[in-house]
DNA sequence: ATTAATTTTTAGCCGCGACTAAAAATTATA
DNA sequence: TATAATTTTTAGTCGCGGCTAAAAATTAAT
């Protein structure tokens, strides 16, 4: 791998651990970030020290790391990558959405734009990846999720249709595989019930009507 | 990237210098590679070593180095992958044969048999790749070249359509493209004799009658 | 057959990005 | 508020894969 690989996890674990937006309640403590990437704290100081210097991070000794927006737009254009080449893992080469996150996590780190712009076009410019979460724009926007609640909020009358999952961690994914949930489904309040609290506030859903059914294709 | 990725460019330049086939006179030196690779030889020497090591290489000091059969089995997997993405780039994502080299260099390292092997049935289980290359097989072997000889070697009266172009450095090939040379395109005797020195020994060609020429799609 | 020129290897160094152990700062408790 | 527990940073080390300079082997030339 390029020796920048291991810069754009940091930066990636920085977006990913709530530095998204601007603001000053949002500093991410290097214990977080090691925890995530696999590495010792110390290791993470030295690295955020680099991306200090980079101009991609600031760091507020014994404080915490945060992005600053040229890292944000950097770690966008990654997640940009990321789930462009999940989308075309699971669309074109038929993968499951839960065999196909270290696999991008591998392709994410190809250096070329015009690359993702013909990956892009070819996938006819997807707004949301496998998992549901969105993708964002070359410009570093994003269509929101529309109307979508972590199923941890919904109101336990009601219905709903999952739109996406959180994290993204292959665990969980093959978890909810196995209880046949897919993009896509429809859970009923009574099924709600019945699921694991972990998954409750990792599952995006669109609530529905409490008496309503829907189809998806 | 991964840290086996060095190892993994040296294994291929042993492999595309010559130490191909068994045999005892392909042995290739550590400034053959290290020119080839863009590295002072000192480096290649302690590569090599390593390569040794792992069983991939035998090292005969002052004299130069060769695969073993488990060395040439890991260098065809490479190959094996970078063609298939180019392949990939040029059939699917409409990019020009030669801008595609460095691109596929980077996603030839992507570890994964599973993605290999899915990538290879999304392209129809293609022979060769779009510099008319043969792109081995999973197991190793190569459907060969059919009647194809370099251009050099063609009888000077005979007309030809071009099969492919050995080497692929991306000089070459926009050269090529510049003069309408592709693959599969004919060229006639007289318009050979029109050709750099400097390509004949590059161009693969499959031989037709003086007087025949042949369409292509 | 020596000697000279070239090639290759060895020796020793550097930067990167990990690590452990120890010091410093922060947070929690008495 | 003073002290204890925790978290974070600093200090120093290591492996990898480069490098330069010097030594060793090979090849060429006298």
């Amino acid at each position: 791998m390029s020796r920048s690989t291991q810069r754009e996890d940091h930066l990636k674990a920085l977006y990913a651990l709530g530095a998204r937006q601007e603001g000053d309640s949002d500093w991410v403590s290097t214990s977080q970030m090691a925890a995530h990437l696999g590495v010792k704290p110390p290791s993470v100081t030295a690295m955020v020290q680099v991306l200090t210097e980079l101009g991609w991070a600031e760091h507020r000794p014994y404080h915490g790391a945060r992005l600053t927006q040229a890292g944000r737009t950097l770690a966008l254009s990654l997640v940009r990558k990321h789930r462009l080449w999940e989308t075309f893992l699971v669309e074109r080469l038929g993968f499951d959405w839960d065999e196909v996150h270290d696999i991008a996590e591998q392709l994410e780190h190809v250096d070329s734009v015009e690359l993702v712009a013909r990956l892009d076009a070819y996938l006819g410019h997807p707004t949301v990846d496998p998992h549901g979460d969105p993708i964002p724009k070359a410009d570093g926007t994003f269509h929101p999720q529309r109307d979508a609640v972590l199923l941890a909020q919904l109101e336990p009358t009601l219905n709903c249709v999952v739109t996406g999952v959180r994290g993204g961690d292959d665990g969980t994914l093959s978890a909810l595989k196995g209880r046949g949930i897919g993009l896509g489904s429809v859970l009923t309040a009574q099924e709600i019930r019945t699921l694991p609290d972990a998954w409750l506030a990792q599952l995006w859903v669109r609530p529905e009507s409490p008496t309503e059914s829907q189809e998806h294709g």
